[in-house]
DNA sequence: TCAATGTGCGTGCGCACGCAACCTGTTAAG
DNA sequence: CTTAACAGGTTGCGTGCGCACGCACATTGA
């Protein structure tokens, strides 16, 4: 208990948004440093590999950038890494000659499964581990609500 | 409620990180944008002030570093805007020749006093407000033992 | 069939950030 | 006093990322 310019808990609506980023950047930190260091994918390829399993296989460049919380411009850059390691193919979008569909390899496939371990083992020892059942409840029902309330509202307009 | 991949709370050691990496996302980006349409300094800048005000207006750009979570590099290339704008100064560290000390200027008060207001409504709008005091205090005490954990693991070693 | 407008992706560019190398001043060894 | 190790800061460089823009296809209305 160094810090002294932060009183504690409530009243203070700038305490759980502090944690939060401090916890963020730290944990963030040490999986990418642990995840390296075992010689798996990033955690960027990861996350679009993942999502990709989970839909099925296949997403739209657009839909997988939703899901992975990047820009469609940085998921167009990532699609290309991934094509080139082979473990995404671009798919024309039968529906509509716009579309690609990014689609996750046998070899993606593959990957997945052998960066998972890695992954859960990293999340579990460097974040999840160390908050009691009813935080990790509060944490995923709090922060989801927090999502929520951005989907829907991209534009605020009211300073009020 | 259109999310099928993921269970939900307990049992998923993923869910709780999840959710922070989106809360984390969406509610940066919210309130940075507010704060750059509001016309005033941005969030790193805000929060070296802050940090340097807390600590009796003077800081080693090391020191400074490790509370702003920012590398020392980051910190000194900050420090070099905020002189420009003459928000902070360097000053030789009396107690030892290689150190510098980043210190607040009045017009960096007074900058700090300006934006205090925007964002700490950014903040309180956008994260906050979509919280219970329970959910915010669990986040708080939770996310901060995460943190302390990582400050005393800087190696883990340990795959286990 | 053919404009006019909307939508999905990809690319040029610039910003924020950290790592490794470097310089300067301090401390320890001889 | 000299030299070696070391600690604090700064700078060169590479990387990850998003914004603004443009192109290709889709959709609508005449």
């Amino acid at each position: 208990m160094e810090r002294s310019s932060t009183s504690q808990t409530s009243g203070d609506p700038v305490a759980p948004w502090r944690a939060m980023l401090m916890a963020h950047s730290r944990a963030l930190r040490a999986i990418e440093a642990d995840l390296q260091a075992a010689g798996t994918i990033p955690l960027t390829w990861y996350d679009v590999l993942l999502e990709l399993r989970a839909a099925d296989g296949e997403l739209r460049m657009q839909d997988l950038g939703e899901r992975v919380v990047l820009s469609r411009t940085r998921v167009s850059r990532l699609v290309d890494e991934l094509q080139t390691e082979g473990l995404v193919e671009r798919v024309a979008d039968p529906d509509d000659g716009r579309a690609v569909l990014a689609a996750i390899t046998t070899a993606g496939r593959d990957a997945l499964r052998a960066a998972a371990p890695h992954y859960l083992s990293g999340i579990e020892r460097h974040f999840t581990s160390h908050l009691t059942e009813s935080e990790q409840r509060a944490i995923t029902r709090g922060l989801t609500k927090v999502v929520d309330a951005h989907q829907a509202l991209p534009r605020p307009t009211r300073t009020r």
